[in-house]
DNA sequence: ACGCCGTTCCGCTCAGAGCAGAACGCTCAA
DNA sequence: TTGAGCGTTCTGCTCTGAGCGGAACGGCGT
């Protein structure tokens, strides 16, 4: 703790690395994936509806970036679903970007 | 449509005001917002618990402000909440801070 | 009057959102 | 073997807005 650590947007929980659950981004970003792939979709071809580049839907679908609410909308919409359906299946899907990727077969 | 409109982090979608929807930043704000309140608990002391500003955490409150996943597990720490119970309330709750405000009894 | 609470306003720093171009790695078909 | 298609990674970039602190405001209760 004698560090000083810069923590403007990624608060210091009380402990620091060891996070036993998944992060929003991460969640979000799984089920977007899995939801793409399970429509048998392209990459590119959400991204383009949804008015984003590819570079970065495939970091949001992995959980890198926290996308605004308005990307998420596009994203989801491009993908035929609500935010609230999206952040429901998010929550108890078994996808999950990072380190815990659980792929439901 | 004959402005340039600078939209950085806000796309365009097809209807650009028309949002009969809520933002995720307004579902997940409202239900912080009754989550606390239903728990009798003051706007600084679950900040100061989170770790962020009471300034802020209003305006996370009333979906003025996209937190990050790392601010989102925080203040859901501090309610004793996990991201995917979050989630799943933001998703289903009555709760929606901004215009489509309702309150459950 | 005062204190408490939440909100708004203002100004600020700088982290990171989101992009484009290029390169990489993998799979599959010819 | 090569080449195409796809997704990912890398790099560098612009500039938005996250998140802050201080101050002021408004509502409510004593």
């Amino acid at each position: 703790m004698g560090e000083i650590v810069s923590l403007r947007r990624t608060p210091d929980p009380a402990a620091p690395v060891e996070r036993t659950e998944p992060l929003w981004r991460e969640l979000v970003g799984g089920e977007l994936r899995g939801r793409r792939l399970e429509r048998g979709e392209r990459l590119v071809d959400v991204a383009q509806r949804a008015g984003v580049s590819p570079q970065y839907l495939s970091e949001v679908e992995r959980g890198l970036k926290d996308p605004s609410s308005e990307m998420l909308a596009a994203v989801a919409g491009a993908l035929d679903l609500t935010v609230r359906e999206l952040s429901t299946r998010a929550a108890r899907g078994g996808f999950s970007a990072g380190s815990a990727l659980c792929l439901a077969a």
